[in-house]
DNA sequence: GGCAAAAGAAACGCTTGCGTAACGATCGTC
DNA sequence: GACGATCGTTACGCAAGCGTTTCTTTTGCC
């Protein structure tokens, strides 16, 4: 079920979201964190800090880092595996699905306004 | 011309296009430093460090910060206001262009994905 | 038991961003 | 020509991000 969207379409929508993130929520992720945290949410876990690096093609401190910062926002959670200490397993939060459920709303009402 | 989007098409639709912006990109935006530019790109000029500021509910430093970043990124270009040299007119360079060309193509692609 | 490999974190020096407050330049008006 | 208001920038002290390198813990294998 594509979604077809037109050039000034594409931008507008994108625009309309950027803009009313930042007026509704001062929590001002980098687009890195942004593609980390829907990592997590969408694709099924578990999640670890070295797949998360291979998958978006940066150094595992930036992971750490971001995971860092999302985790004092309440955004994600970090959990030891046990099966093998080694691992580090990426739990998702509710205030992290909340979040992300109001960026999801936001994106659809925008879309509508196109 | 309403786009209609279920909710898990729009998160996977953020996913795919920050996940790919990531990978193909260094250049790190914040969503604030997204939502300044699209806003400049946009919306008809002229555009100052006040107006900015006011339409995404943020103070004046930020603005400037953020033109200093995204200026040396090649991504807008400063000019003083002749009419009244108080103001600073924000402009649209070519490679600002290209950068949001380039957006708008990841999500037009990702978007008949879905 | 010993030891290389792997995972994640921590350390380092540096850059960028923040909010608040102060600043210099310019304007409009008196 | 003086003066309050406006515009954008700079300064300040601090938090967060970067890439690279180093460290700690744990694993798997001999």
């Amino acid at each position: 079920m594509p979604v077809e969207l037109t050039p000034s379409q594409a931008l507008r929508l994108w625009h309309a979201v950027s803009l009313e993130q930042v007026r509704v929520d001062s929590r001002d992720l980098t687009l890195r964190q942004m593609a980390i945290l829907l990592q997590i949410y969408l694709v099924p876990p578990p999640h670890t800090v070295r797949g998360l690096a291979a998958t978006l093609g940066v150094t595992k401190p930036v992971i750490t880092r971001a995971l860092d910062t999302m985790g004092s926002l309440g955004l994600v959670d970090r959990v030891r595996d046990e099966r093998d200490r080694r691992n580090v397993i990426i739990k998702r939060t509710v205030e992290g699905a909340l979040y992300l459920e109001k960026l999801g709303d936001l994106i659809i009402n925008q879309g509508r306004k196109l």
